[in-house]
DNA sequence: TGTACATCAGTGAACGCGCGTTCACTGATGTAC
DNA sequence: TGTACATCAGTGAACGCGCGTTCACTGATGTAC
């Protein structure tokens, strides 16, 4: 903060609470959410290092706000493409996904705070925020609808469900990771997705065949 | 160490430099990449503090180490699926992602030393794992293979390759970090990995139809 | 085969740093009368 | 409308801890003569 900002500020910030959920958010997609350190995000609100205890037990509970930010947006961003496409239809599906590998390319942070090792090791302490559940549920819902639809009979919707999230989750990590920069490809991340999942959509048939032999 | 051990051991340690990667790799496997202190390694091993700088400049420095092995590693399973299975064949390319996952599922914490954020960060210092692009290139080529001999023409195999690494990368990472728990899904992971695989083997004509629109 | 000496691979103590957290405090706010 | 007071939301200084790293040192090893 600059002396202007100083000269200006109330001693009572007003919104402290949110204003340490966004800093935190901002320290996290900038380092990653290991190096996140609670005295940057007090800094980077204006407060003194001690002011965040006011409004959170400790470093764990205010990252635990984040992750209830993040998993908000995601299912809000989920809501939205609900809303814009027809449901059961197959854009539906597609653009869910797309949806999901634009929300990580958008918050490259989040992908671990949400789905990563720090999510998994803070688990037990806390329940596991609900925006992540309703969002796989929305998605699910949808490929539901989209299998009583459909003139392939048979799909699990739960199983098929599963196939696009770990396409989309995938093809995000690898994108956010630059891995395929290391590997000397540059590929279309939309179109790969939208081919593959196509390809998981129509391809049951043919793909029961082999797996049954 | 115990006193005995103690006791036994000479004041060279002989084998140090490879004593440090291991222990390294499994602080890494307990507590994740991030929390990894090197003191720590040092006491594994059975050290003073100072002991490491005889081998490594610093702690990145067997970060990097121990990323050469555990991708040294995953190579070595690819090339030994590899002469397992008929160059070309379908069950190849399935066996290659299952060893993927069963890779990942074994090392937890490599996922993110390799693929994940820190890795990220990692670069630019050092060049890339070679293993890295090894393992990538070997995956690459037996689907090229694949596609020489299989009846689906104009698949292009970086695309494929793409996809199904994608497929095999998010399955693992999602059931890695227990993220189908959450969602109280408790899927097959292989055979959700062959159904799907197949799926992008097959799917192309049907997929092509779709995305050319 | 024995000895002097350079080199190597450890030790242990210490440092500096940054972070999480606590504590006594103080300025601002809202409310009862 | 004014005043006393409880409560709230900050401050700033300090703590303890653990880690990365350095430094002067010392025990072990190997080699030239």
């Amino acid at each position: 903060m600059t002396a202007a900002d100083k000269k200006n500020r109330r001693y009572h910030h007003g919104d402290l609470r949110n204003a340490l959920i966004v800093a935190a958010a901002e320290l996290i997609e900038e380092g990653g959410c290991d190096d996140f350190a609670l005295v940057d995000a007090a800094r980077r609100a204006g407060v003194s290092s001690a002011a965040p205890y006011r409004h959170f037990r400790d470093r764990e509970d205010l990252l635990q706000a984040v992750v209830e930010l993040a998993s908000w947006e995601l299912s809000c961003r989920t809501r939205k493409v609900l809303a814009e496409h027809p449901r059961g239809s197959r854009e539906c599906i597609l653009a869910l996904g797309k949806c999901y590998v634009s929300f990580v390319t958008d918050h490259g942070a989040f992908y671990d705070l949400l789905w990563g090792d720090s999510s998994n090791r803070r688990q037990g302490s806390q329940p596991p925020p609900t925006g992540k559940r309703e969002g796989f549920g929305l998605f699910l819902s949808a490929v539901a609808a989209w299998c009583d639809g459909s003139a392939v009979t048979e799909q699990d919707p739960l199983d098929l469900s599963l196939k696009l999230w770990a396409l989309a989750h995938g093809l995000a990590g690898l994108a956010m990771h630059h891995q395929f920069d290391l590997i000397d490809a540059s590929p279309d991340i939309d179109e790969l997705l939208a081919s593959a999942g196509n390809s998981l959509l129509d391809g049951v048939e043919l793909a029961r065949d082999h797996t049954k032999r």
